[in-house]
DNA sequence: CGTACTTTTGAATCGCATCAAATCTGGTGG
DNA sequence: CCACCAGATTTGATGCGATTCAAAAGTACG
């Protein structure tokens, strides 16, 4: 399940997610893979936060578990960091777990941050990336704080997408959670853009008209 | 309006804001001073990013207005760095307005970018800071996610308070917009709350019992 | 004292959550 | 290849809670 770094093919790793291609080389020799299993978790909730994950395959979730049972995701990454905003404290905040089989790397804390230390280039990577993590969760805020499915799905298909379309990297039923609907209404709302022939949909691939 | 970098007060512009301690020597030659009337745009959406801002005083707000002319908050600063996420971006993503009388410190963002690149304590500083606002933005994302406004309202006070006790900084109004709920949603929530005893209201404090 | 805004309550409506169940799908093992 | 299973997808019926529209009372400020 585990493997040295010095055995890493990282040209391949670089082909599979190109965030890997960041690493510097000081870094690389003390990274290590790991290969989850659907499900895995990788960390729990108060666990001491003593490396940085690096998806390259796969999918790995941030979640956290209210009082019923119930799970929120706090982040999806298919590729890149994941937990990064972990890297400046004591303990994770939630717990960490892989979505489906999946490949991760991991560099320990310290030397992580002695890279970002003596790595211009690299720092400023994972800065652009902190950054862009917040841009992003600040568009999901405004998308939440829209009442109303059909908006909730326009307003995805304007930041996630392109031009007006966008693919899922995802089910339905998890998409759903994300925009904080069930997937009852996700499903019907999706049928009533068509109906009012606003959207289009192909499989995995929606297409937002007007 | 507007002060040449030179005169300004460091210590008593630190002792009103404590991140304003974080400031390097050498880039506070480069600060200017702002002072901002209510309502007054401090930058709008598409502007180019020239500056980095710090909020000493009063209070600073990103938003982003919807077809409809509604306005959502996107953040809100009482104290420290607004638009941190634009540093590496070359235009504005939101509209930045002060909400209240405000005095605001501007640094232009090449300083800025030299400071990081030269003051390891202060890279550290804003490493953290984009981090922890990483995991305040989770924690709404997660937040609006639970159906109910009491759900959310015991979440914020779990999430931004100590000890089940939290100390508004805004209005109601304002709070159940950060919250996405109407303001009458919010004030008919919290009464239920108070009338279950799961609730103690004493004027912007709010106590969580159970 | 007047104006603008927040706070508060009321009533009606609508949309989403919920519960239920059928169908479809991909993957497993016989 | 087919039977089978778990999970996703889809549709239906019902009820609750939030939105919406409306209006009154309270509050801050010039």
């Amino acid at each position: 399940m585990r493997r040295a770094g010095a055995e890493l093919d990282w040209p391949a790793l670089v082909a599979l997610q190109p965030a890997a291609g960041l690493i510097p080389e000081r870094l690389r020799k003390h990274t290590r893979r790991i290969d989850a299993h659907p499900g895995e978790t990788l960390f729990r909730i108060g666990d001491p936060v003593r490396c940085v994950y690096l998806v390259i395959a796969g999918e790995a979730r941030l979640i956290r578990r209210d009082r019923k049972g119930g799970e929120v995701i706090l982040q999806r990454s298919r590729g890149g960091f994941i937990a990064e905003a972990s890297l400046d404290v004591r303990a994770y905040h939630c717990d960490g777990i892989a979505a489906e089989q999946s490949m991760l790397l991991l560099f320990p804390a310290g030397e992580f941050h002695r890279a970002l230390d003596e790595e211009p280039s690299f720092r400023k990577a994972w800065h652009a990336h902190l950054a862009s993590e917040v841009r992003t969760l600040r568009a999901q805020c405004e998308r939440l704080c829209l009442h109303g499915a059909a908006e909730r799905i326009a307003h995805y298909i304007e930041a996630e997408g392109t031009d007006g379309v966008v693919t899922l990297t995802q089910s339905r039923k998890s998409w759903a959670a994300e925009l904080g609907l069930t997937h009852e209404a996700l499903y019907r709302a999706l049928r009533r853009m068509q109906d009012a022939q606003t959207l289009v949909v192909d499989g995995n691939r929606l297409a937002s008209r007007r």
